[in-house]
DNA sequence: CCAAACTGACCGACCAGTCAGTTTCGGTGA
DNA sequence: TCACCGAAACTGACTGGTCGGTCAGTTTGG
């Protein structure tokens, strides 16, 4: 799990400790949640002390806040990359949907938190809660806007769906998540994907079916 | 806010306490979300001392499980009963959202802690975390599952589109609950409508628009 | 040499859960 | 009608453990 870590020169000792605290920080806070997880842990688990820890961060709300907002960098980051050499909008949404399936498949810790634990830090939080929610919606929309200026997709509320996308998705990730003895998340994309993209009225022949295997 | 109490007969002094700590424990559960809750500010607030919650339950999570039951048979009960005299599974599944998006307006700590709280109260709950939402998905895809058969709907995956369907309203009413200045919830309903309709194929033409103005 | 980085024993607040004792109340027999 | 009993319901002071956060002192490195 490689963190991205914006605003700090790379290779320094500092931030040596800083990513080793966060990469214990998002196992320790994917296996126990929030509120189970020990900051005593984290340190033992990133092999420092829990002095280290109040030198990075003021908080352990600090260190959950700053690790959310790593991981949903990492994951839009990542994404998008991948969708460079889509020919339309259309087919970057329905790129996306597959990138996003395959990290999560491989990175689990990283869903739980960001689905999950997000959710039930609590709204003490603020607004930094929705932050990977608010990111990753964001990201939908934008392909969704891009798709109706290509003239693909009639006008229409880009926000809703993008919102309602996010939480389809993430629904069935979290399922997934609490019983993955019910197949490999791959399995659901052919449905999901016609799911939502019959929602908004694309037919699914538009797309070349040759890139449904490549991942499957 | 009325709490159904499956089981036990009504009108003893010990529902009434069993009723008053559940009522109390929805409210605080829902202002400080279950961690942060306390149960001496359940029981305060409710009238009664700590000792005599844990006469009715063994421990504070029990509480919150308790709790949890009786919101989701409120909730489906309460959605059901509306849905009796609709002509056809469609029609139902449209009910159902108007009246889901309705209670919840009206009901925003209901929503919040079905919605929110189950989430993120962790995994140390086990299976019954998921109750509502195991729940609510069972009743869209009892009315998918009856359209099927009515022949309104192709065969699909109705599992997963339940699924995808809860994740979406959900995810909405989640966004309305931490910005409520936003606009009503019923303001979403159309589009959402629409666009829940459309991702199975449905017409939405098919219905009469005269029951849309009947809620909003 | 000094500041940044780091250490880990310690503190104190918080809170779930306990328990010995008290009150309430339906039943029972005289 | 009433005295009495036992069980169910209830009380709230107390405890034990956990854990976020502190700080006086040590090490590192430029």
């Amino acid at each position: 799990m490689q963190l991205r870590l914006p605003g700090a020169r790379r290779g320094t000792k500092r931030d040596a400790t800083r990513r080793a605290l966060l990469e214990s920080a998002l196992n320790v806070f994917g296996e126990k949640g929030y509120h189970r997880a020990a900051v005593d842990e984290i340190v033992s688990r990133a092999g420092r002390s829990k002095g280290t820890a109040y030198f990075h961060f003021p908080s352990k709300e600090a260190i959950f806040r700053a690790l959310v907002r790593e991981l949903a960098s990492y994951l839009v980051e990542r994404v998008e990359r991948e969708l460079d050499d889509e020919p339309t909008a259309i087919h970057r949404l329905d790129a996306a949907l597959l990138s996003v399936i395959d990290i999560f498949t491989k990175h689990r810790t990283l869903a739980r938190v960001t689905l999950v634990e997000v959710a039930g830090a609590g709204r003490a939080f603020g607004d930094d809660l929705l932050f990977v929610r608010q990111q990753f919606a964001a990201l939908i929309r934008r392909h969704l806007d891009a798709a109706v200026a290509e003239g693909a997709l009639e006008p229409c509320d880009t926000d809703l769906i993008a919102t309602a996308w996010f939480g389809a998705i993430s629904e069935i990730v979290v399922h997934w998540l609490h019983d993955p003895d019910r197949g490999p998340l791959h399995m659901t994309y052919p449905a999901l994907r016609h799911l939502l993209l019959q929602s908004v009225g694309i037919d699914i022949n538009q797309l070349p079916s040759d890139r449904i295997p490549a991942h499957a």
